[in-house]
RNA sequence: GCCGGGUUGGCCGAGUGGUUUAGGCAGCGGGCUGCAGACCCGUGGACGGGGGUUCGAAUCCCCCACCCGGCUCCA
């Protein structure tokens, strides 16, 4: 395995690919903001966890220790409002959401993280890191909260690109109680009405932008290798992470590797409520099946804007299919006692295609470029069943161990579905009764059952080796 | 306005100077098949526009056009 070792990442920071070089040796912690939890999660989520969860995937395959770490936001305000409309306490709708968020990301298969930590759990290491803050001169305070001051941080917009001076007017009136527009809260004071926390500056909330310092460093310590996300976030909140992070600790950089995803879109649209355009993952995986969709979100670069098309699915389904096929025959091979000439030279190309396969992963993570190796070996494949029909227990052994590898690292599943041993007979007699018909020529009637199999789902393959069946949906 | 990303065949999508412009989906021809499917073999078809550098440019440089995002809610 020596394709781990020159991984090369696109770092926002410096504008580069870079070589991956970890902070503490083969120990990794990556941390990638999670959702907040208001609502049902939508597609371009799944683009940017299942992008992480496959980063997670490989890094753990090249060898490293990964301590991958994801935060719910559970504090905020589009969480009471929504709490307010639904008549519900805001943590009890936010642990509504945060467990359908958990469902979504288990039927994508993204199974990586090692700990997600809400918000709500970390106000100790919320209000120290204010209270440095103001004492170290970085904030101060105002009657309407606990404010960054930007100013002192000359860094400020190091990350992504923009100068301070040269931020626009503002959408949003500021708060005319700080001492710069690009100020941002720590701690917003709020009546006691509402949800919220007694804190030394008063009774309020914390600012979208700490809680991930706190808990990023209390878990990481004062510097880690990779902060994730999608690339809208770069500014203000990743920018603002960075300020108060070194502000607070004193050391830089907080972060080595930032790696952003490109947006996805829905016909050009950025998914919004307002656009209502809004697509959420449990709809497609519904009516697509999970597989197809995980498959579409990496069938492009990350960095690459995605433009979202209900049609792209319906082709990431027959590619899908044609993974699963491919496996199956792989599985259902006839294993043979000799190793033949054909064999060895499959073996080799596998070998070969598999580097590749590493090697274009270990290249920024280039997912597309992986996936054409692996539809390369799944032709090869494909031929050598066709054409030999028969392998070594060991072939078969390395060619299995070779998918599974290759699957299991871009999170794609294959598991045969068929578990039933009742359906299995059933089915199994049907092909009997049908096989029987076929020697008559009572094609009529083996049609037919050919016909209502696949209707419930079930599709037929008459192969020189037997008939054979698989469950197509 | 400033900053960032993008524009490759019917659709999607890799590719940063020449060995092959990958791969998937769809199409076409053939094989296999009772037929179909699956599979195999073969096949056509693209680098937003204009300049420039070079023996050679999708790739490097300049200009232009268009699309998307960020500029304190947003994955």
């Amino acid at each position: 395995m020596t394709a781990f070792a020159d991984l090369r990442v696109y770092n926002t920071l410096t504008g580069r690919v870079e070589k991956f070089v970890p902070l503490y040796g083969k120990r990794v912690f990556m941390f990638v903001c999670g959702p907040t939890v208001y609502d049902y999660s939508h597609i371009g989520h799944g683009r940017v966890f299942t992008f992480f969860d496959t980063v997670a995937r490989y890094l753990r395959w090249a060898g490293y220790s990964l301590f991958y770490l994801v935060n719910i936001t559970d504090v905020d305000d589009k969480i009471i409002n929504r709490a307010k409309e639904e008549g519900m306490h805001p943590l009890k709708l936010a642990r509504k959401y945060e467990s359908f968020y958990y469902e979504d990301m288990e039927s994508l298969n993204v199974t990586s993280v090692n700990l997600y930590a809400r918000a709500s759990d970390y106000l100790p290491e919320i209000w120290d890191q204010i209270r440095v803050l103001l004492e170290k001169g970085h904030a101060y305070e105002t009657e309407t909260g606990v404010y960054f001051d930007i100013t002192t941080f000359p860094d400020y917009g190091k990350l992504s690109k923009q100068k301070i001076e040269e931020l626009r007017v503002h959408r949003i009136e500021p708060d005319p109680t700080k001492r710069n527009p690009g100020d941002f809260a720590l701690w917003r004071k709020r009546p006691k009405d509402e949800f919220g926390w007694e804190s030394p500056w008063g009774y309020g909330r914390p600012g979208w932008h700490i809680e991930d310092t706190a808990i990023t460093i209390k878990h990481f310590g004062k510097q880690y290798d990779i902060h994730g996300g999608a690339i809208e976030l770069a500014f203000p909140h990743h920018e603002a992470e960075i300020a108060q992070a070194e502000s607070y600790t004193g050391v830089k950089p907080f972060v080595k590797y930032w790696i952003h995803i490109g947006l996805l879109t829905i016909k050009g649209e950025k998914m919004s409520k307002s656009l209502g355009n809004i697509i959420r993952i449990r709809d497609v995986v519904q009516e697509y099946g999970p597989e197809p969709v995980r498959l579409l979100l990496i069938s492009s670069f990350y960095r690459s804007p995605m433009d979202f098309r209900w049609e792209l699915l319906d082709q990431a389904r027959s590619s899908y299919q044609r993974i699963k096929t491919a496996y199956d025959n792989l599985y259902d091979l006839e294993v043979n006692s000799e190793v033949g000439n054909a064999e060895v030279e499959l073996l080799n190309k596998v070998k070969d295609l598999r580097d590749r396969f590493f090697r274009s992963l270990a290249d920024n993570f280039n997912t597309p470029e992986a996936l054409a190796n692996l539809y390369e070996l799944i032709r090869l494949t494909n031929a050598y069943v066709s054409e030999v029909g028969e392998i070594s227990e060991q072939g078969k052994g390395i060619l299995l161990s070779t998918f599974n590898e290759m699957l299991s690292v871009l999170g794609i599943r294959v598991e045969r579905a068929v578990d039933s041993v009742m359906l299995k007979s059933l089915v199994q007699l049907l092909l009997e009764v049908r096989s029987q018909l076929r020697q008559r020529r009572m094609y009529e009637l083996s049609d037919e059952i050919r016909g209502r199999l696949r209707d419930l789902g079930i599709e037929l393959q008459d192969t020189p080796q037997g008939t054979k069946w698989r469950i197509i949906r």
